[in-house]
RNA sequence: GCUCGAGUGGCGGAAUUGGUAGACGCGCUGGAUUCAAAAUCCAGUUUCUUCGGAAGUGCGGGUUCGAUUCCCGCCUCGAGUACCA
């Protein structure tokens, strides 16, 4: 009987469907260990084979783990809400909870194939209601909650209003909004009951705030930044206009200390960790107060002697260098700074105005693409210095940005590149404050080490002293303190969408409430259409149902929301990594109705021990995850700090793009190039710089090559160095390259046949007329991102329909290292594919050619040979190695080996095969349960216990020692292993080829590792 | 620009408390089997070579008996981030 893969692994798969073998239970005895898969977004188009990488990887770790003695927790489920579902309601009108429920099937079906050991009755879906009913809980609790900076925690509201009925918020130390006034308990207790709320959603951990969006108004719609080119929507190209809106915020700014303090407890890897540090963007300096010397006639004077650091009298800058505080020169605020409009002097006033209305003109974009040019104009105010008390000249600026710090700098040309570049073009004096420094050329911008000069008090004082000490004196005049600023911002928590958890909430009087617990969840309302409202509001406004009523505490029709106990629901849903921010506390109690995790449940499995996903969510799920499970901490409702103990980034599956193309040579006489007179070439080819010739008689270089589509006509553009030259340009292509890969054989042919039946062909080239098929066609290859639009995909479902799912899981482990980046290659399978044909020949006996008849199982009870127990124990220590390492990739090829060297010695023996059988099982789980039933065991592979590992059939009594000469390797000789190294030494000189190498002198030295090598110095 | 990572055969990659560079697989070449093909099996496959050998892990130095591995300086590629004061 042959190795028929389909059948064994339908026949496994189903029986662990039965069985529930994956369940776990959240009572055991034994150790527990939760390995989890980011879940992913059920797109329509379904997996391919670089989807289940990371999959496969965590799927033989949780299996090796329950081999191990573990009682493992590996679940999946869906991320299920998002936007491709949502714009495809928006062009057909079909539901997104429709398409999506279709996705998640064959989601389902294509990952059911590959045979993963998930415990199916734990799965979580984001956009199902018993699902988000607790995202909406937990942004309530959110609601509920502010932070403490002096307890470092998040606390309940009702503490904060205690603190504010008995003393008042002066002696709080809370994150809050900027704009809080101090009150004293006496004034907070006369407040109305609406003043009370007002002033404590300035302290809630989720609060509204207005804040800026991309409105597209053409399309009617709210855009993501990136769905933003050049100022105008990616899609159409509309512009795109900032508006202001009232959004929810999460304060995630409280908690930025922490996420970046706990990074260090953290079992990941230095990138990634140092990408959250940069998000953060912790910087530790000063805030410093420059009191404004003269406003324009007519506006007050300026109080520079009495004005706080917080009053409006002066400029608030931050600086991380506060040492440097007397090389300040001038002073640059953003364009945008709300004091450039009070400070400008009449004269100078059209020019500032200009500028303020030329930068506004530019995007965000621009400006940050366009880094080289300096621009500015001066306000004609001067601020005070602090300690000199000489008048600073104010600029205004577009290289300071209005969102960073407080929108202003003190510039210090001598000590930073930018304001030295400034000072330089607009001629502006530098003074150098740094001992032994050159500054003729660019800012001097080193710390450690440097002495400050020239700086009254600060002169003579090293970097960290100076530091010290300016603030310490800033403190004293009452203009700066020391301040640690971070670049993390709140996070905005609105999205005008439909497809996304709706807010529990209604608004009295324009005040936020929170819908009851027990009346959750509150469901997303049927709509006619998913765009916006045309008024402008997000689609939720369409809903002719949506308003709450407070009595019978339901939703009912808005158009009653004149009745007393009726008001309106918020209109926005939440963001896609709501939902994603607590998952994997979910799968621990997933149908649990009371609470959303058992305070039991929750306490055994703890938090993530592995988790595997891509590194594109460096900065967004992974920190806001953080954030959600410190916040439930503080509150007691978790007992960890962090919610992934040790993450892993798989690497992407790249795809082999194919490109076909008729070999043409065109000759192009391009008598008049240049740089400015880009040759067109109007014709519909394609050409890649692969394919020029270069005229080797003309001294030229082919500078640069663009192609543009300019309806549907591919354009060459040939840019040449020199003016006059001519171009020979071979190898054109006469029709779109891309191909389908799945069009293309193993040895890079066009299969032609079936490439004209395609969809792909007929779509493409049925209309053209331009060339013809039947002539030879060639075909290059380039390893691209996998994705549909450049038809690369290769689809798991077919590699397992083909080879099995157990060469699938084998073969993506053997591509390469799991975190790196690897093109995939349907070709190669062969290889693995073979190495399981071997495995299976192994345990089955091979009949003679004159007997003919079929394989049959046979595995015999004798004891094994002494070579073939060596083999199998040096394969379970490096496979288990590997494992714990994650280098699967190596203990495939480890498995490689052993199979090839067990072929060798005719090896049969179940004292060997049995184990390896287990060896094998997380690997290939399939053929490893069907060894595993052949070899008389009931129940699955998965129930048994790891092999061990022997030293004793490994131990060698020779070494096959290398012979170098001057470290390199001539020959080896094979010795004793307890031969003493004096011995040895003589042995190897003694040696005729060592001779040969020694010619007559004697060697300088030997050096001899016992073991290891054998080294002579000549 | 900054941060992180990586450069090894035709290709994917292996080897790091410094100790036989190229494991394993693909591809390729030759052979066996076959009417033939597929499949399978065997042998070879870093480069150069006067067939004795010699060189060789992005480049240039250094430390060492010995460097893919450690140190210094560069180059290239990839990922992230971007005027962060």
């Amino acid at each position: 009987m042959n190795y028929n893969f389909n059948e064994i692994e339908a026949k496994w798969q189903k029986y662990w469907a039965d069985n529930q073998t994956f369940k776990a239970s959240n009572t055991s005895e034994k150790p527990k260990y939760y390995v989890l898969d980011m879940f992913p977004y059920p797109s329509g188009a379904g997996l391919h084979v670089g989807h289940p990488l990371g999959y496969i990887a965590s799927d033989i770790y949780a299996r090796y783990k329950r081999h191990k003695g573990f009682n493992v927790l590996h679940p999946q489920g869906y991320d299920s809400f998002g936007l491709p579902a949502e714009q495809y309601a928006i062009q057909t009108g079909q539901h997104p909870a429709v398409t999506t429920e279709n996705n998640i099937k064959r989601y389902r079906e294509q990952l059911d194939k590959i045979g993963f050991s998930f415990d199916w009755s734990r799965e979580v879906r984001t956009s199902n209601p018993e699902y988000y009913k607790w995202t909406q809980w937990i942004f309530i609790q959110l609601f509920e909650s502010w932070y403490d900076h002096e307890q470092d925690k998040s606390r309940a509201i009702s503490e904060l209003e205690e603190i504010f009925s008995s003393e008042g918020n002066k002696k709080v130390k809370a994150a809050c909004d900027d704009d809080v006034e101090d009150f004293t308990a006496e004034a907070w207790n006369a407040f109305s009951s609406e003043e009370k709320q007002k002033n404590l959603l300035k302290y809630r951990l989720t609060y509204l705030a207005e804040t800026e969006v991309n409105w597209c108004p053409q399309l009617g719609t709210v855009l993501a930044n990136d769905e933003i080119v050049n100022g105008v929507s990616e899609r159409g190209g509309y512009p795109v206009v900032r508006k202001k809106m009232t959004q929810w915020s999460m304060r995630i700014s409280a908690f930025a200390e922490r996420l970046l303090q706990d990074l260090n407890k953290l079992d990941w890897t230095e990138s990634l960790k140092e990408s959250q540090r940069n998000w953060i963007g912790k910087s530790v300096g000063a805030m410093v107060e420059f009191p404004i010397l003269s406003f324009p006639e007519g506006e007050e004077k300026a109080k520079s002697e009495k004005a706080p650091p917080s009053g409006a009298g002066g400029i608030r800058v931050f600086t991380t260098r506060p040492d440097t505080i007397f090389g300040v020169t001038f002073m640059t605020l953003a364009p945008e700074h709300e004091l450039v409009k009070k400070i400008m002097t009449p004269e100078q006033k059209e020019e500032v105005e200009a500028y303020i209305a030329a930068s506004a003109k530019r995007s965000e974009r621009e400006r940050m693409a366009d880094v080289k040019s300096i621009t500015g104009v001066f306000t004609g105010a001067y601020a005070e210095h602090p300690f000199t008390k000489e008048p600073v000249p104010i600029w205004i600026g577009d290289y300071v940005l209005a969102g960073y710090g407080t929108g202003a700098v003190m510039a210090v040309p001598c000590g930073d590149q930018r304001d030295y570049d400034f000072a330089k073009h607009f001629d502006l004096p530098i003074i150098n404050i740094f001992e032994n420094a050159d500054i003729s050329e660019e800012a001097f911008s080193g710390k450690e080490g440097t002495v400050i000069a020239n700086s009254d008090f600060l002169s003579g004082l090293k970097y960290k002293e100076a530091l010290q000490k300016a603030i310490l004196e800033l403190e004293k005049l009452g203009l700066g303190y020391g301040k640690t600023n971070y670049r993390l911002r709140d996070a905005v928590f609105s999205r005008q969408r439909y497809w996304g958890e709706p807010f529990p909430v209604y608004y009295v009087n324009g005040m936020p409430q929170m819908i009851a617990k027990e009346h959750l969840p509150l469901k997303l309302p049927e709509v006619e259409k998913y765009l916006p409202t045309e008024t402008g509001e997000p689609p939720l406004g369409n809903s002719v149902d949506w308003a709450w009523d407070t009595k019978n505490n339901e939703v009912v029709a808005n158009s009653e929301t004149d009745h007393e106990t009726i008001f309106p629901l918020e209109l926005n849903t939440m963001p896609g990594w709501a939902g994603s921010s607590w998952y994997l506390f979910r799968y621990m109690d997933p149908h649990n109705e009371e609470v959303f995790v058992s305070k039991e449940a929750q306490q055994y499995w703890e938090n993530v021990d592995l988790y595997i996903g891509g590194s594109e969510h460096a900065t967004g799920h992974l920190l806001y995850s953080r954030f959600w499970t410190k916040f439930l901490k503080d509150r007691g409702y978790l007992s960890v700090e962090e919610p992934f103990k040790k993450l892993i980034n798989q690497g992407m599956i790249l795809g082999e793009s194919a490109f076909a193309f008729k070999v043409t040579d065109i000759f192009i006489k391009c008598d008049e190039i240049g740089l400015s007179h880009p040759f067109k070439l109007e014709v519909p080819v394609c050409i890649s710089d692969d394919y020029i010739e270069e005229n080797s008689k003309e001294d030229f270089v082919l500078k640069e090559l663009l192609i543009s589509n300019i309806e549907d006509k591919k354009i060459i553009n040939i840019l040449s160095e020199v003016s006059l030259s001519v171009i020979e340009v071979k190898y054109i292509e006469t029709f779109p390259a891309r191909i389908d890969v799945n069009y293309i054989d193993s040895h890079n042919n066009l299969k032609l046949n079936e490439f004209k039946e395609s969809q792909f062909y007929k779509s493409f080239f049925g209309k053209a007329s331009f060339y013809s098929l039947d002539e030879t066609f060639k075909v290059s290859r380039e390893v691209e991102k996998m994705s549909k639009s450049k038809y690369n995909v290769v689809n798991p479902d077919d590699i397992c329909e083909n080879y099995g799912a157990d060469t699938l899981r084998m073969y993506e482990m053997f591509l390469g290292p799991l975190e790196q980046a690897k093109p995939w290659n349907t070709a190669g399978i062969t290889g693995v594919h073979n190495f399981l044909k071997k495995l299976w020949k192994l345990y089955h006996s091979t009949p003679s050619p004159s007997e003919g008849g079929e394989n049959s199982f046979s595995v015999s009870d004798e004891p094994a040979s002494k070579d073939s127990l060596k083999t199998l124990h040096k394969t379970i220590k490096k496979v288990a190695e590997d494992i714990e390492n994650f280098s699967f990739n190596t203990s495939v090829s480890t498995f490689m080996i052993c199979v090839n060297e067990l072929s060798a010695q005719n090896c049969n023996q179940r004292e060997v095969l049995e184990p390896l059988t287990v060896l094998i099982a997380p690997y290939a789980p399939h053929i490893a349960e069907e060894f595993w039933s052949k070899l008389g065991n009931s129940g699955s592979v998965v129930t048994a216990e790891y092999p061990v590992y022997e030293e004793k059939f490994l131990v060698e009594s020779t070494k096959n020692y290398p012979i170098s000469f001057n470290g390199k390797m001539r020959f080896t000789m094979e010795l004793p292993l307890d031969m003493s190294k004096e011995e040895i030494e003589k042995t190897v000189l003694e040696d005729e080829r060592s001779k040969s190498y020694l010619s007559e002198a004697p060697p300088k030295k030997v050096i001899v590792v016992p073991g290891k090598i054998v080294n002579i110095v000549v």
